[in-house]
DNA sequence: TACAACTTGTACCGATAGGTACACAACGAG
DNA sequence: CTCGTTGTGTACCTATCGGTACAAGTTGTA
């Protein structure tokens, strides 16, 4: 009757489930069904329940993207390649916008004034790593903290339209634009 | 007793529910509670019940966008003029941000699949619209689609980031650079 | 082997979900 | 003044919501 389940596993299957239903579509039924745990498992790993889950999720993707993103791009010896290595690890990371940002669906949602830190943070975090990267390639501060801005809202519009196309190419092509954009002179 | 409701009058106060809460968050009692109307009156206008409303503001948007930007774009006199006008009439739409794109809402939610065709119509229609004002100011035709798709995919992704970061500033941004995009040689 | 700490399933709770049934009130047409 | 049509409020239905309680099983430690 013992637990295999590490909090580390459960994870990645909660923010699954929020992303495919979001916030208020996600249901302790449908949650359960996606981790294989019953009630008095989640209730054990979250005692706040669901808006528990959700904040842990929410913190799990700041990680992920604090790893993967946001150092790499402020650490980087090479910046363009980093901006580089940045849009490709979006791409692979949104699954070419078959996948969709859960902090985005929360942004859009009711929910946001719960969790309206962290999604400010995500993104100005995100802003600002990439603002670094690109002021070491050249620009001025202003310009950068802009095109840093615009490629943010370029990542989260092609994956909105994509899915409201059904159509990954969409996301694919605004990623290659993406790069070429940001590298510009 | 007898009903002052008019159907026009109820779809707008439907769409803002469904805006805010999203399909899944908008509640019969939310619905009832904005439009001051009983599930009696409710389901006499609309017996297919929640689904039939969703479907019905979604037809009414399609309308006022047909209406008020995609029919404009088409048949203006002056391209240039039109395309500048689209976008200061989705400013004004989209209150610089802080009201939320209901098909952008649909198109990431679970929702999506039971609106398919009107989600994928609504921007595809844009999309030729606009391609078409485009052209007229003489791009090619892959030109102009490909920028048609960009400037869509801006006004869905600063409506993520603007609730995103909570400020209407990087809407009006986005969109003043976007009038810039479009206009660009 | 005994005991505490940790997991788990199940039963249950009140509240609310979307939806139905229906009686009644207001109207326009004859 | 009827009478059918059109709205409307209320009561009610079953299913499910998020959440709690708790007993029983599983484990590491000694």
């Amino acid at each position: 009757m013992k637990a295999i389940a590490e909090r580390s596993d459960i994870l990645p299957q909660l923010a699954e489930v929020f992303r495919a239903h979001g916030y208020e579509g996600a249901t302790l039924a449908l949650i359960g069904e996606a981790t294989s745990l019953g009630k008095g498992s989640l209730y054990h790993f979250f005692p706040g329940g669901k808006s528990q889950m959700a904040a842990e999720v929410l913190a799990e993707i700041d990680r992920w993207f604090e790893d993967n993103i946001f150092t790499p791009l402020q650490a980087a010896d090479d910046p363009a390649r980093a901006v580089a290595e940045m849009v490709e690890a979006v791409d692979r990371y949104f699954r070419s916008g078959q996948r969709v940002c859960l902090v985005g669906v929360i942004a859009l949602g009711a929910a946001r004034d719960s969790f309206a830190t962290q999604v400010r943070d995500y993104f100005s975090r995100w802003q600002t790593a990439l603002t670094a990267a690109l002021k070491r390639l050249g620009l001025g501060a202003a310009a950068a903290r802009r095109r840093a801005e615009a490629a943010l809202l370029s990542i989260q519009g092609a994956l909105v339209l994509a899915r409201a196309m059904d159509d990954p190419k969409v996301f694919s092509r605004a990623m290659a634009d993406l790069k070429k954009q940001l590298l510009a002179a």
